[in-house]
DNA sequence: TGTACATCAGTGAACGCGCGTTCACTGATGTAC
DNA sequence: TGTACATCAGTGAACGCGCGTTCACTGATGTAC
């Protein structure tokens, strides 16, 4: 809500840096043309703005993936805390994270893009994530080695998620929920 | 070879549609900023050139994805052909793309990019790389789902792809075979 | 509570640039007879 | 084999544009006393 211009009656905005990251998202994934001087006239405010907030536009860029990460973050970890028993918990993350980059596909692009992946934030948000899957693995297969099961698992759901945004796969409807099933159940013994 | 400048002492160039899919990769794999007018420059040819061979950037763009899926094939193709019998073919198969994914990762990375995903000879050239797969996971895997095999294979190859260029796993050494090697036995029973 | 002042977060005008694309053109090629 | 002509693949100049970034500035905020 309200990344739009109205609302602002006083010069300072408050809210400058997170508004900007969230309006970036949007425009990057509604389609529109992302750049520095659309996301300023986007959020309302003069295109020497973002300036006291990122260094450049990768920087920027950078901050976006971040937040992408974190989002993707809570969102697994709400899965975690809500554990619904239809599936294995790791079946539960894999669900989760491929609804999430279906959600977000421009986002999640960003996120993976070879573009800013030297960024040390995003390493940092990107290994987070990696972790958290790890975790849930060490706790619920205790018999397999905890990171090559996160790493497959990851895989796999990360490459599941691409082939279906390529369409490679067919369209998002519930059967690809099945076909994820099915293909963690190979893994999974 | 001879994407340069020189040797064209003719008005016709001969070549040119090839010339400037081959130089763009060769920009994009570089790190070199891609635009139409730099491409025309690097084949040494002027900058309305391009037009008579393509009918917009996003034209070559999606040219340049075509060219990647077909080398890419070619690879699988050639690992098919080889057939070494130190892993299994689809293991083969995964290591040949993964390889692939690894020394072209912004072709890679533009391959599956969702900006052209539309264009229908990249769709095209896609599948035919999932038929391929496909075949070979029914050939091998007579007992299980070819498509579900592939798919799960594909995926995964592509998740493993990506985590490594994400450098979420670590540096591309031997150790990143053997651990695709692993993720895939937990695959294949 | 009131005033003085430093700091901070914006403004708006301007810079120079490379880009995508179009256009009228020209030189090379290939074909019909 | 030779000539006339249509077609094709280039040229180079020009268009208008949006962009990233910088700069001197101004108005708002917050703190010391």
């Amino acid at each position: 809500m309200s990344t739009s211009t109205a609302e602002r009656s006083t010069h300072h905005h408050g809210n400058l840096r997170a508004a900007l990251i969230v309006a970036g998202i949007e425009m990057i994934e509604s389609g529109e043309n992302f750049s520095l001087r659309a996301v300023a006239r986007k959020v309302g405010v003069s295109q020497a703005a973002p300036y006291r907030h990122f260094s450049s536009k990768g920087d920027i860029e950078a901050a976006m993936a971040v937040h992408g990460f974190r989002e993707l973050q809570g969102d697994l970890e709400d899965v975690i805390a809500a554990h619904s028993d239809r599936h294995t918990p790791l079946v539960e993350l894999a669900l989760a994270y491929i609804h999430f980059a279906q959600a977000h596909p421009a986002l999640y692009s960003l996120m993976f893009g070879q573009a800013y992946s030297d960024d040390e934030e995003r390493q940092t948000a990107c290994s987070n994530v990696f972790a958290l899957i790890q975790d849930v693995a060490a706790q619920t297969h205790p018999n397999r080695s905890a990171h090559g099961l996160a790493t497959a698992g990851w895989a796999l759901a990360h490459g599941l998620s691409t082939l279906h945004l390529q369409r490679v796969l067919g369209s998002g409807d519930e059967g690809f929920d099945a076909r994820v099933c099915e293909a963690f159940a190979a893994l999974l013994d």
